[in-house]
RNA sequence: UCCACAGUAGCUCAACGGCAGAGCAACCGGCUGUUAACCGGUGGGUUCCAGGUUCGAAUCCUGGCUGUGGAGCCA
């Protein structure tokens, strides 16, 4: 009898009778002779069929078959060079038998071009395109990497909560929802709560979508993200930076040694990721803005001159970003921002208040930043102060108060955009096609 | 929120003041090795919406809607 078996693993069923349950990719009619490619989530074998080999019913029904079509075929595994639309390329099976399932109607997304608008509108269908297929699945692999690299070096996963009672940061790109006639609102980062954790488990982690109601229309953007938070008891803004590295490194790592396939179907420059390897070059804010200045001032374009003006005291916008990553074959850390461009609760750098001891991490081929951090203030009466000069509600913050009052620590911790990072790592043109279902300004359909 | 561009067949686009078209998809037929197959045939339109100019508007004008790219802001 034959054996149901996972696409991915066909070489190991070469001669054998095999049943494979998917559906139809692609076809070509050729007439007597058909080739049918069947995809069962794992990959693509090509099916072919050649009438004067086959029952004569189950050749008509092969020939009845549409795109994505539901159906279960058996047949003999071969290896074929000519097969390179199998997934992995090189073998296909010799049709026997088939079953078909559901005959399917009119696929919207046939092999041409196709806009974006449209794809989007078919999101739920264009995941089962190929190349959305190898970057979901390398966005698996990603994640995996950044969490066990983290459960191996003793942080715990400590999940926070979506709903919460305040800003986690600043008020103005929250989601305010009705909490039974409160307003509740939808978390923008677990951070505070992770400080909370870290007090409790020494290093831990949250993983999980957070949420910015912001009007931004970019290809780095999403309303809805999944956000790595790692924060850790009594580590410095410098045992950080090493820790973005060697986390960063790793993850790349991973998915280069899982994945040629899925990078060679994106097309993925190979030796844009086989150079990312710690260290990370470490550059401060006031290097970067020299080092802006200078591009500018090489720069012919007026337009693009424009773009790259800079002040001390301000923060970078895309165009800065890029021109600074372009320097680095790797990620960069800019560290030591201004205070007042950051977050109340970021520690100042002693004897040099105006800035404060956080790190962006700038990826290299325009991606912009991939992670955001810093030494949090674990100074009771300094944290006091900084939520009374940004006025926010003093009583949500309660608890966070409690604790620099009972056992107060130096600690630090970043946030690490997944989104972001899958879309640099897999050279995409725009974060929306790096997140199954995509919620931008304009769309959370479907 | 600002700037630029776009909206025509299911999809991708052409026609740019004078009969609304092509390729793909669908359907019918042909073909034994296709790789975005190829060849022949058939069907398919509220030209985003509302107003205006004109003998005549997909085309020009005004307003709106939707989308795309970029900026700001951010991971």
């Amino acid at each position: 009898m034959a054996q149901v078996i996972s696409i991915s693993q066909i070489a190991d069923y070469v001669g054998q009778e095999v049943i494979v349950r998917g559906w139809v990719y692609d076809r070509t009619d050729k007439g007597k002779l058909q080739f049918i490619q069947v995809r069962d989530g794992s990959g693509i074998v090509q099916c072919v069929a050649y009438k004067p080999d086959l029952d004569e019913a189950v050749f008509e029904q092969a020939s009845k078959l549409t795109q994505e079509s539901s159906l279960i075929v058996t047949g003999i595994v071969k290896v074929n060079e000519k097969a390179k639309k199998s997934v992995p390329a090189g073998f296909e099976i010799g049709l026997q038998n088939l079953e078909v399932i559901q005959v399917a109607g009119e696929y919207p997304i046939t092999p041409k071009e196709h806009g974006t608008e449209f794809l989007m509108d078919n999101r739920h269908l264009w995941l089962r395109s190929l190349r959305q297929w190898a970057i979901l699945r390398i966005r698996a692999t990603l994640a995996r990497a950044l969490t066990d690299w983290l459960d191996d070096r003793g942080y715990l996963r400590v999940d926070t909560p979506i709903l919460t009672p305040a800003a986690g940061e600043e008020t103005t790109t929250l989601f305010e929802i009705d909490y039974f006639g409160e307003s509740a609102y939808l978390a923008q980062t677990g951070q505070l709560y992770n400080e909370a954790n870290m007090m409790a488990f020494g290093k831990v982690y949250t993983f999980s979508p957070s949420f910015r109601a912001e009007k931004s229309k970019t290809r780095r953007h999403l309303m809805e993200f999944w956000h790595l938070e790692p924060e850790a008891a009594f580590m410095s803004l410098e045992e950080m930076m090493e820790l973005e590295e060697q986390l960063l490194a790793y993850a790349v790592g991973r998915v280069l040694e899982k994945h040629q396939y899925e990078l060679a179907i994106i097309e993925r420059d190979l030796s844009k990721l086989e150079s990312i390897k710690a260290p990370f070059a470490r550059i401060s804010y006031d290097d970067a803005v020299e080092r802006l200045k200078a591009i500018a001032a090489q720069t012919d374009d007026p337009e693009q001159k424009k773009l790259l003006e800079i002040e001390w005291g301000s923060d970078f916008g895309s165009p800065h970003e890029t021109a600074l990553a372009e320097q680095f074959d790797r990620p960069v850390f800019v560290y030591h921002y201004p205070s007042a461009i950051k977050a109340f609760y970021m520690q100042p750098v002693a004897g040099r208040p105006e800035v404060c001891r956080s790190v962006d991490l700038l990826a290299p081929e325009g991606y912009g930043e991939i992670t955001g951090g810093s030494e949090r203030i674990h100074d009771p009466a300094l944290i006091d102060a900084r939520i009374d000069t940004i006025g926010i509600a003093r009583e949500a913050y309660a608890w966070y108060l409690d604790l620099r009052k009972y056992g107060t620590v130096p600690h630090a911790g970043f946030g690490l955009g997944l989104e972001r990072t899958l879309t640099w790592i897999c050279g995409l043109p725009h974060v929306r096609e790096a997140i199954p279902y995509a919620r931008m300004l304009n769309r959370k359909y479907p």
